[in-house]
DNA sequence: GTAAAGTGGTTTGATGCCAAACTAATTGGT
DNA sequence: ACCAATTAGTTTGGCATCAAACCACTTTAC
């Protein structure tokens, strides 16, 4: 792991020869920028697939969550916890709102914002969304271990709070 | 930084109200998983603004990166190399092909498959890109700080290579 | 040597995201 | 009290991505 040249042996053989060969990343073999991308991009196809099974979407999960744990946050609110632009946030919402996981009020003292919150049901799909998570944040943990881990969740909060 | 209990301050006030109120994140805020989407999604924001200023976008960088250090690649074999769908390479290669930053070429040996190499204008190009990415990778540098730069790079491609 | 299975690349359909423009409601300055 | 600036949420347009279906070519098995 972590050879610290440019050379890398390709990842899976999930198909012959061109899982064989080692591919130079140059410069990006050592970007912290990159090994990013590529640690989370892999790490959300690997929650989406497991997502897939039981047939929900990893962003509701981290949406229904934070409404469950800040009942009555607006729209705008909860984009800004999740990381997401407010707009992106329109179609997730009236997605559980339609599903009936999520109540959508408008507040009387000002009747521009929603006051959201579970429903008994979104309740109930939230418990179970938070198992399959669960499983994943153990593969996650294993790989990352218990020596690290602390550490290492405080630079990527870092990170998230400090980049430009 | 890094609480240990869920309550986080929201980030950066961009907008008044809703970003002084503090957001309860729950098991979220400890989970490896939700952290490491944050920093990355919002890494790659700040890499796309920068990136938005010289006319490029942070997919065509890998991509060229990979090209310029791996003569003749295919495009399946830069699609693992950069962790994407080769069914996501096609678009990007097209484009970077059509600018004439990109020479593709069939090989004879295997009719099937296309033979990658930059052109004269597409060193050129990835020279420019490069120095802009080195001026994200240093801001990234400065927030991880030189202590646990190796360690925190280690893991990210650890996660990337065990990730089921 | 031929048929079947596998592989490289493209196409299509769906999703998720952002950014900018927009509407409706609120706040603040004068 | 009013008008300008701000804010909450939606709409639209564009892009990146995956997954599955597909075509052309190659390799393998017999």
């Amino acid at each position: 792991m972590a050879r610290s040249n440019g050379k890398t042996p390709v990842r899976r053989g999930r198909n012959g020869a061109a899982a064989i060969e080692a591919i130079d990343y140059g410069p990006l073999a050592n970007w912290i920028g990159f090994n990013l991308r590529m640690a989370q991009e892999l790490t959300f196809q690997a929650f989406s697939r497991l997502y897939q099974e039981i047939g929900e979407s990893p962003g509701r999960f981290a949406t229904l969550t934070l409404i469950g744990r800040n009942p009555g946050i607006s729209q705008t609110a909860l984009s800004y916890a999740s990381g997401r632009d407010k707009s992106s946030l329109t179609p997730v919402v009236e997605d559980l709102v339609r599903r009936g996981l999520v109540e959508r009020r408008r507040t009387s003292h000002d009747r521009r914002t929603y006051s959201l919150n579970l429903t008994a049901d979104g309740k109930k799909t939230l418990a179970i969304m938070t198992r399959c998570a669960r499983q994943h944040e153990r593969n996650l943990e294993r790989i990352v271990g218990p020596r690290d881990r602390a550490r290492f969740l405080q630079l990527l909060k870092k990170i998230a709070a400090e980049i430009v």
